[in-house]
DNA sequence: GGATAGTTTGATACTATATAACATAAAGAG
DNA sequence: CTCTTTATGTTATATAGTATCAAACTATCC
């Protein structure tokens, strides 16, 4: 485990886990990278995010929609996935492709590989962003000659809290 | 690269792989595996693996539909799933999350790991199949608590003869 | 060989997920 | 202020997958 990059491990198992406190950190620095690099986080784009990180579940995105219509007149599914683009593209969040779904990124800012351990009992996912993982995954596709630009990597099981 | 099952990687990407070869292996293969397990390989789902074959890169569920549908007369969504399902869990076939398709599986009747390497330029998918990575995963994720039940693998690049 | 229990497929309807295309509005640069 | 770019609104459509019940088939047992 030597080089594995533990900062970005969320604990989103733990019992002790303030997510609402994730939320705030994580708005707050969606806010300040947009600002560095000069990108605009706008209401709609603040709003989905602080949706997203309001459950400590991966979110759907017609959830999604549906919250956003209580609130805004022509909320459509463009909004949401033109929406959910922008914050896949800047780090903020992350899809869980197994359940197409989305969680909000524990570290964002800091690139970092994204492995999650989805909990198939409650749901949960965690973020591994483990850099030994993606390094011998890169090794083993480059010996076949391959030349890795991105990776899926889910892990379906059962978490700690659940029994695992 | 001590431990890996060599034997399961397909060389999807290279140059004189014979694909009607692995065609015929695969679906006699099936026939066998499902006289051993008592399971039906009825006229529908040979056909459909046999489609899923016909072409070497990844075929998506409403392809398979369409193309059933000039063979018999009542071919419907369920037609297709329901067969997928069988496929998919006698391991015959693989799903390819990140694009919604399944291929092939070139070493049915053998348990392995599954990873998959999927060319963005020319979309074919080879197996990677390596228990060093599947070996780690586990471990880490143990580490971390989690239980591994089931594995989405699937890493996005450039393949060799694409130039990778 | 016929009853019957289990499995597979047919058929209809529906739900869920995601994108295309074009119009309008808002923000930043000069 | 006006031009350009970026973001959002709006309508329509494409793609992916499931629920449900009925009919047909298969294997087995008596």
């Amino acid at each position: 485990m030597a080089s594995s990059d533990q900062a970005v491990v969320t604990e989103f198992f733990a019992e002790g886990h303030d997510h609402s406190a994730c939320r705030e950190a994580a708005l707050a620095a969606a806010e300040a990278i947009c600002r560095t690099r000069g990108m605009r986080f706008t209401r709609l784009r603040r709003r989905v995010l602080e949706l997203i990180w309001d459950r400590d579940y991966p979110v759907k995105a017609y959830e999604l929609l549906e919250q956003l219509r209580g609130e805004r007149s022509g909320a459509a599914p463009p909004t949401v996935y033109r929406t959910l683009d922008f914050l896949l593209r800047e780090g903020f969040i992350h899809r869980v492709e197994s359940l197409n779904a989305y969680i909000g990124c524990g570290d964002p800012g800091h690139a970092h590989p994204v492995q999650l351990l989805v909990c198939r009992h409650c749901y949960k996912v965690a973020e591994l962003a483990d850099d030994d993982v993606a390094r011998l995954l890169q090794q083993k596709a480059y010996a076949r000659g391959f030349a890795v630009d991105a990776a899926v990597v889910e892990l379906e099981g059962v978490c700690p809290r659940c029994g695992g």
